[in-house]
DNA sequence: TCGTATTTGTACGTATGTATT
DNA sequence: AAATACATACGTACAAATACG
């Protein structure tokens, strides 16, 4: 469990060869919007596979909306292929990912303090346990657009070897958790208010509004990794997503 | 194609009523969270199916976000089972959805216009085409809390056997479409500011900030079924969603 | 309209690889 | 080192939806 953030390894499934390959061939253009791919006989000849071995990479097209599989019919390349940007709907950071603007600054500060009843709650701490506090402030052409409050169990941080005392290295070990894989959240999305303190962060009179995210994150494990708040300012996000049926 | 919006048929796949028999175990608590489940070929022989099949149900349940699955260890129950509600990330009615006092009223009304170009654009009509602008205003506690503009070809409104004499018919039918199933989106969500026309419909003084929702929703054959824009108030509204690592 | 061919969906069985205990 | 458990991969067969003559 050493390895919360875990190197991939080299062995690779052939299913996501195969997946890649396919993935590559509609961004070639090589099958259009709307085309119906080989059927899956004629592919898993091609590819010198199992029919059931590309089906599994037909499933990945899928839950990435390229292909649309239909019984009788074939698999067909769908068109909302421009959205293929990370929407929200995958575990990033919001505040860069949306920001309309580019975020070309990034201030960042870190503090610790004893882990109060919710973060034992939502973290599965000890009353005894230490709680990380980063704060993150980012920053477009000069005026600050988003800031973040981190909590993350100290544990977390001990075996990420990060250098407390660089504050570039503590966002890099942030960041590297972001996208480290196999996270999942709970995350809730509202409006409310901008207060003293944000106000003077942000530079926003107190009384406007302003988008909060709040989540925490789960390793695969079930295990908290961490639980944050960040705040957008108005006008300057846009948060896309995917929605899907159930 | 002429069922949009289509019955499920009886024929049930073997691999979903056993996901539905686990999802019930787990409900029951059978498993707790943090249990490990018997292993994949204990479970297929108890549920006499073959392995193969026993993995497709534990696909739906990982999907869900109730077991966590690890080569060599096993198929863990995991603990976040509180949050199954319908997440912003599943399509739905998010104005109904995250409002955080209950909608006890909605009011609709439908009007018929030529496709503007953007119509054409994202729903993928002719020029000739006649798009329903179907407005929804939802009220809480005697107060309206929402507003709905929903632009839908004619055509699919036409395929429905909606009488356009009966607003409630028509929000049914919206209603239905929503939740009928293999329907994806493309969605914006940003904050903005009340202008006129919502300023009198939501009774928002002007300039004050609102939620809104943009989308697009698509079939699964990708075909256009709606374009929707949703306005939220500040204060009244909660999304909650569930992120995953891409 | 009705078969028939095509194509994907479901299900089984088997074997081997790889991570964890 | 060995046992256990999930992951990958192959092959086969039939069912069900669709397309087409």
């Amino acid at each position: 469990m050493d390895k919360l953030i875990k190197e991939k390894n080299v062995k690779i499934p052939l299913y996501v060869t195969v997946y890649e390959t396919l993935t590559q061939w509609l961004k070639e253009g090589k099958y259009k919007p709307g085309d119906k791919l080989p059927g899956e006989n004629i592919l898993a000849e091609q590819f010198q596979v199992s029919r059931g071995t590309l089906r599994q990479a037909m499933l990945l097209l899928q839950e990435d909306g390229l292909i649309s599989n239909h019984q009788g019919k074939g698999n067909i390349v769908l068109s909302n292929q421009d959205m293929q940007s990370n929407g929200l709907e995958k575990v990033g950071n919001p505040i860069v990912d949306f920001c309309l603007q580019p975020i070309d600054k990034v201030d960042t500060s870190i503090g610790f303090q004893p882990a109060t009843q919710k973060h034992q709650q939502v973290l599965k701490l000890r009353p005894s346990s230490i709680v990380a506090v980063i704060d993150i402030t980012y920053y477009s052409k000069g005026h600050p657009v988003g800031f973040a409050m981190v909590y993350m169990p100290h544990e977390i941080l001990d075996k990420g070897n990060v250098d407390l005392e660089d504050m570039d290295s503590v966002y890099q070990f942030y960041l590297k958790l972001l996208s480290s894989g196999g996270l999942y959240s709970n995350t809730k999305l509202r409006m409310s208010r901008v207060r003293e303190r944000l106000s003077g962060i942000l530079n926003i009179p107190e009384g406007e509004a302003i988008l909060i995210l709040e989540e925490q994150l789960y390793t695969e494990y079930d295990i908290p990794v961490l639980s944050q708040k960040l705040y957008m300012g108005t006008d300057l996000y846009e948060l896309s997503l995917r929605r899907k049926s159930k």
